[in-house]
Order: structure tokens, then sequence, then C-alpha cells
DNA sequence: CTAGTCGGTGTTTTT
DNA sequence: CACCGACTAG
């Protein structure tokens, strides 16, 4: 299939930039590829060429990604332009590549041959374990902080034993619940995501013979999204590649969006000086959006500092303005956005065509609610996700121990749910026994059978379901073993008791929840019997299974069929494209977030405003609101510093923001958009959510509606106050004599003061 | 031991 | 406002 004259289709759509990345000879090589040029297409058609063209074995070749999603669409892709299946080529994401190499060197890993992977929840319980265990007081040592606390250490690479300035009071106690919570991972066979990196780091950096055989196998090394990679990535990559490889990383350092979780952009700028001879090429041709949505686009991210620099460009048409609406509260806005929405749909657009991004999850409700008032179809992403449900979580803990007798964290749940008359006291003696006897729970219940007193018949009979379970599960297929597990705990029993009484509590309706459980339990049973990796690895179905419930925790919410419009975050629109984009909550302390504005680290929020922008292809639309209910209290915010960094020429202000407006005055203003709507909106005072009747209420002043007259001081200005010191105004409320302002101080946390008595220093 | 009520808290997400 | 975790009554 190789000829030379089918080679032509490798490179034939491909312009010259993307030609030379694809083409290039087998050299270091960076691809920095702006928003839209043609990144995923790039990295796909070099592993076609190297395969089809250099004659590159694919069992050479490993692709990395970030998610699943990406590493599906990437093989598949592949297979499409090879037209033949190219099952030896390793594509996958950076944990599922590490977990395979682990499950193949299980004993040069020093794992017990059927680990388990811990996924974050499961993670986290184990640490409020210990926690306690250790004797910390919980609300000093809160679970989720030590536990970011102790990837972060995993991802820069340090293990309990390395830290040799103890010094610290507060770094003393971390380590000795890292240490703790790594020998019980140890001990029960338990690998968490960030422990499957970092092993599989060591696993190639100790292991001569295994750092041998990965460095002659893979000779080229693909990464996309490489501004993604944390430390220990990149060492890890640094390392498979040795001298002898070929790195080839497509990345942009303008849609880093993910530093918070640890990723490093400087990797970017690494590679340059650690990988000799690399090569530059960038793509800054864009095929997706308009003249205009670039400009803008250019016009944010040029603000940001240390770039590596970077135009994108487009031989299309500027199409239309970008449209930015100032709206009066959070329901204006989302009214707003269904109307437009219902215009594009009365045009060529189906609902697919049409997303909404925000930067907080919180922000979808007010749309959601809209949108099913106006009768459109959507879907929200994010949220729960399949194997991450509370029953499948239930399911699979007690698959788990059946495997695994060892397995606390399941053990734990498994006791839980359904209730099996063994409550927490009880399991306390359990934990200090199993502590005492350096074992664990399920040990601990089988040594001393009368540990519990009256509690331990009950206990027994626990432990015998779950011996029996085990038996009958010998040998059977896997989702029979999942059937058999779901129905032997009792757990399909529990959640159709419940079932049965939300259904009574609120005549039927509220039984959906539950209902909806039955039928995961069901799926669950139906994701065993269509899970079948070919021969993975030599690995046992059950295990098997486990790790991919946990590495691939599934679709996230609704269903995917319908044509509807898409609610995201902008976190989770990276990597999409839309023809109609609206990008809401453009206010200050919303987008940028708070933190961000406070911490003064702008440059993140706004490369995802950059990712937000370029998502679009011929319409962008942005709003923001001049009052939003943020924790059930009504702010004002300010527009986002954004809005103004955008070349005003690629904007079109659908209605002018004049101070603050009540719903009354905006009858009529602007040509466009929904000013006769303006007295079915409601003010502050609540009453949205419950009622039938919807927005009736009349149009109300809203606190500081007229003019509010803070003492000329702003959102987010810093003050100085006499006793708390330095601080940020966070909100003003009320007026006149009784306003009050609400201000974080530096050190003496939150306080809200009467204006008029704080005598407040602008700083 | 479990099921209800109160109070504190509150980005972004993958694996 | 809405969720989650801790506490208290059965």
């Amino acid at each position: 299939m190789n000829d030379l004259a089918e080679v032509g289709h490798l490179v034939r759509q491909l312009n010259d930039a993307q030609k030379e990345a694809v083409t290039a000879p087998p050299d270091h090589r960076l691809v920095l590829a702006g928003a839209g040029s043609g990144k995923t297409r790039v990295l796909v058609h070099r592993i076609a060429w190297l395969i089809g063209v250099e004659r590159v074995s694919p069992l050479s070749i490993l692709a990395v990604t970030f998610t699943n999603k990406a590493a599906n669409e990437m093989r598949g892709r592949i297979e499409q332009l090879l037209a033949m299946p190219v099952r030896q080529l390793w594509v996958g994401t950076f944990h599922g590549i590490a977990h395979r190499m682990l499950r193949l060197h299980w004993k040069e890993a020093r794992l017990r041959q059927d680990f388990q992977i811990l996924d974050s929840d499961d993670q986290q319980r184990l640490v409020k374990r210990i926690i306690k265990q250790l004797d910390l007081p919980d609300d000093q040592w809160p679970a989720k902080m030590v536990t970011n606390w102790i990837n972060s250490q995993k991802e820069e690479g340090r293990r309990p034993g390395s830290f040799d300035d103890m010094g610290d009071f507060t770094q003393r106690a971390l380590v000795r619940v890292y240490t703790a919570y790594h020998s019980t991972c140890e001990a029960q066979g338990l690998v968490d995501f960030a422990e499957l990196l970092l092993r599989a780091y060591e696993l190639c950096r100790d292991h001569a013979e295994v750092q041998a055989h990965y460095r002659r196998k893979f000779r080229h090394v693909l990464v996309d999204e490489f501004q993604d990679t944390n430390t220990l990535q990149y060492l890890w990559l640094k390392l498979l590649v040795g001298d002898q490889g070929v790195l080839f990383a497509v990345g942009d350092d303008d849609q880093s969006v993910y530093g918070w979780r640890g990723a490093k952009v400087e990797n970017m700028i690494k590679l340059q000086r650690e990988f000799a001879g690399l090569e530059i090429v960038r793509l800054e041709q864009n095929y997706r959006s308009t003249g205009t949505i670039l400009k803008a686009a250019n016009g944010l991210i040029e603000r940001n500092t240390g770039r590596l620099g970077k135009n994108l460009w487009t031989d299309g048409s500027d199409g239309a303005p970008i449209q930015l609406y100032a709206a009066f509260n959070e329901y204006d806005e989302a009214e707003f956005v269904v109307q437009r929405i219902k215009d594009h749909l009365n045009g060529p657009c189906r609902h697919a065509d049409l997303a909404v991004l925000y930067r907080s999850n919180a922000q979808s409700r007010v749309m959601e609610e809209m949108l099913i008032r106006g009768r459109v179809p959507y879907r929200i992403y994010g949220g729960l996700r399949f194997f991450e449900r509370m029953e499948v979580k239930d399911a699979l803990a007690w698959l788990r121990l059946v495997h695994n007798r060892d397995d606390d964290v399941s053990f734990e749940r498994a006791l839980a749910t359904p209730p099996q008359g063994v409550g927490a006291t009880s399991l306390d003696k359990l934990r200090a026994a199993a502590r005492d006897g350096g074992g664990s729970l399920w040990a601990a219940a089988r040594r001393d059978p009368t540990l519990l007193g009256r509690t331990s018949a009950k206990l027994h009979q626990f432990l015998d379901k779950v011996d029996r379970l085990a038996d009958q599960a010998r040998e059977q297929p896997l989702a029979q073993v999942m059937d058999l597990v779901i129905n032997g705990s009792g757990l399909r029993e529990h959640y159709q008791k419940g079932a049965a009484t939300e259904a009574r509590a609120s005549r039927g309706a509220g039984s959906d929840q539950a209902e909806a459980r039955l039928e995961n339990l069901d799926e669950l049973v139906s994701a065993a019997r269509s899970f079948e990796k070919p021969d993975e690895d030599g690995v046992e179905p059950v295990s098997a299974f486990l790790a991919h419930a946990a590495l691939e925790a599934g679709e996230g919410q609704a269903t995917a069929g319908e044509d509807s419009v898409q609610l995201m975050t902008l976190h989770s629109a990276k990597g999409l494209e839309f023809p109609v984009v609206f990008i809401v909550g453009l206010e200050n302390g919303l987008f940028p977030s708070m933190r961000a504005v406070e911490e003064g680290n702008l440059e993140e929020e706004r490369r995802l405003c950059y990712v937000g922008i370029t998502r679009a292809r011929q319409q962008l639309y942005l709003s923001y609101a001049e009052v939003r209910r943020i924790h059930g209290v009504e702010q004002i915010g300010m527009p986002s510093p954004f809005i103004k960094e955008i070349p005003s020429d690629c904007l079109m202000e659908t209605r002018p923001r004049a101070g603050l407006l009540r719903p009354s005055s905006f009858g009529g203003a602007g040509s466009a958009g929904g000013g006769s709507n303006a007295s079915r909106y409601g003010s502050g005072g609540g009453g949205y959510g419950g009622g039938t009747g919807g927005y009736t209420a009349p149009p109300r002043r809203i606190h500081g509606a007229s003019t509010p007259d803070y003492g000329g001081l702003k959102l987010g200005q810093r003050v100085s106050h006499a006793k708390f010191g330095e601080g940020v105004i966070l909100s003003f409320e009320g007026e006149g004599e009784r306003a009050q302002v609400e201000i974080r101080f530096r050190d003496a946390g939150n306080k809200r003061l009467l204006l008029g008595l704080a005598k407040l220093q602008p700083l």
C-alpha cells in the first residue's frame, strides 16, 4: 500500500508549514500550533507518514495524549488515513501508557500483580482515614488539601523519604500523612493516578533493562498538548526518548490553562534547552475562525508576557463583529442567549452548532432554566460521569473486595452500603485491631471473631457473604460476576427500596433518581459484558475492567444522541469548535476568577479567555451581568478587564452599558435583543426558582441601583483598615448610612463592615 | 446504628 | 442558593 503514488494523500491537504512538520526528517521537533491551525491533523499525518513513507514500524511509535477522547480520536484517524488497523501502535493517555507498563513489569516496579487503581475519590477517602488515624484534627488538615499536597509531591517526583528538611511543623505533619498513606497503598496494592506516573517513571529510570527495552522500542515519541505536561510527565518523556529516540511535540503555550493542577508551560522552553537540535515549526494559519474573531483573540493574548510568540491569521473573510451584551442580571443574560440561540436556529444552524461557555459550573443553572423555558434542547457537559456515580462505585467496591479482600477502601465502602448493621463505632474498633495487627481490615475481622461483641455476628455475615460471592464468581465470565455481585451484595435490593421510598414521598416524580440508579446498575452489567480488551497483556478480566473503570470514567452526563445546544465550562471546551459560541459571565471576579484577581495572576485566565474566543468559527457573543447572585447574595460586578483588551473595532455593543440600569430603563435600547422583555425580569429579593408564574415580579430597584455612593471605592480595590490591616473589597450592600462593605483582609479574614464607620484608606 | 437537621462552604478537570 | 459533612434524636 505504500507506493509513492499513494503517499500524496498523506500530504495533499496540508499547507506548507503543516507539510514541513509532517514530512520532516527525524529530529526533535516542537510544533507550535495555534488554535485551529490543524494541530491534531499534523500529529496524525506525521504518524501516518512515519509508518507509510518512512517505513517505521508501528511497534516503535509511542503517541501520548492527555484524554482518552484524544487518544481514541487519534488512533481512529490514523487508521483511517492508512486504511488499516494499527494494533501494535502504542497510543494512549499518559496514565494509560504508564498503567500498561506497570502491568507488564509489575515485578520490576515492585507491585503486586493484581494492583488496583485508586481514583481521586477513593484516594481522598483513604487520606482522610489516615489523617484521623494519625490523630490530626481534620478541620486543620482537610483531606482535600492534604491529598492535593501529596499529589503535587508525586508530580515533582518526591517520595516520603526524600524530605531532608523536616523543620517546618506543617510539612512534618504532611510528610507523616504521606508516609502512612504510601505504606497503606503499598500494603493493599493500591495505586493512585499520580502514583501511576511516578511508578512508571521510576521503573524506567531505575531499571536498566526496562529502560533499555523501551528506548530501543520507541524510536518515535509523539506528544499532544505538550503545554499541559507536568514535571513528571516531562521527565518521563525525556527518559523514554533517551539519546536515540526522536521527540515530536505539539502544543500551544497560549492554551495552557491547567497550571493550577501542575501543568508547566515552562516545559516548552525547557524542551529547547534540553533536546539538542530541536527544530521549531510554527502553525499560524487558522482554518477555523473569521478574521474578526482571530483579531480579537490575538489582541487579547498579546497582553500576556513571556509568550513563545505566534500570530494567527486567516485568508478567510472578516465575518460578523463580536456582539457584546451588558445584561442587567444573570437572568437577563440567559434570556439574551436563548433569544439569540433561537434566531440562529431559524437560520442554518443545528442545535449542536451552538455552544454556551462559562467559567464555573454553577453558572449553568440559570442558563439551563431559561433553555427549558424556551424549549431548547441542550446538553450539559461535566458533572458526574458514569463510573463516578455513587451506585456504580458501590458495586465496583464490592467487586474489588471480592477480588481482593485486603482492599480496605473497598471494604469500608461495601460495609457501609448496603447497611450491614455494622456502624462507625465497630468500624473504629476494627481499624484499631487492623493497625495493631499490621494487616488489613479483612484480616483483623477474621483474626478475632468476637472482637465486636454482639455486632460480631453481623460482621461475620458480611464476611461470609463476600466469601460466598467470591466462590460463586470463580471461573464465571465478567458480566456474570458483575451481576452476581450486584445482586448478592444486596445492592440492587437496597436501591430498589430507595426507589420505593422516594416514589412514595414525592408521588412518583422524585423516584427518577432512584430509578436511574437501578438503571445504572444494569448498565454496569452491560458495560462489563461489552468490555473486552484484546488479551490486555495477560491481565485477568476483573482487574482489567476495574482499571478501565478508573482510567476512563465514561461519558459525562446526558444522552449524546439528540441534537442539542452544548453547555460547558471554558476548560472543557478546549479542543472543540462551534460555529456559534457564547461566552457568558465576563465579570471581574467571575472571569477572571476572584482568586486570580486577588493573586494578580491574570495570565492563565486570559489564556482561558483566548481558548474560549478561538472556539468560535463564525459568530461570537460575549456577555456580562451588572448584578449577579453569587452564593445566594446579589453582587454588583464590573465588566471583565478582558473585554477592554479585545480590540474595540471587533466588538459591537448590543446594549451600551450605562452604569447600573434598572430593568424598566432598557426597553428599546439598542436595535437588537429583547428590549421589550425588560419588564419581565425580576430583581433581587428572590422568588425565582420556586414559583410557577416566573418573572412576573414588577421591576424593583436593586441595591444601590441609582448611582451608588461608596465613597469612591470600587470592587476589587485594595484598602487598608486601622485594625484589620490590608484587604480587598469583595462586595457592597445597602445604601446611604446602611451601606456595608465586605472585605477580605490579608490577615484578619473576611469581614463585613459599615462603610460609614470603617474609615477605609484606598491603597 | 440510622435517618433527619443544622451550619459551613463555595473555580477550573483528567486520569 | 445549594451542596456536603458533622451532629443529634430515635
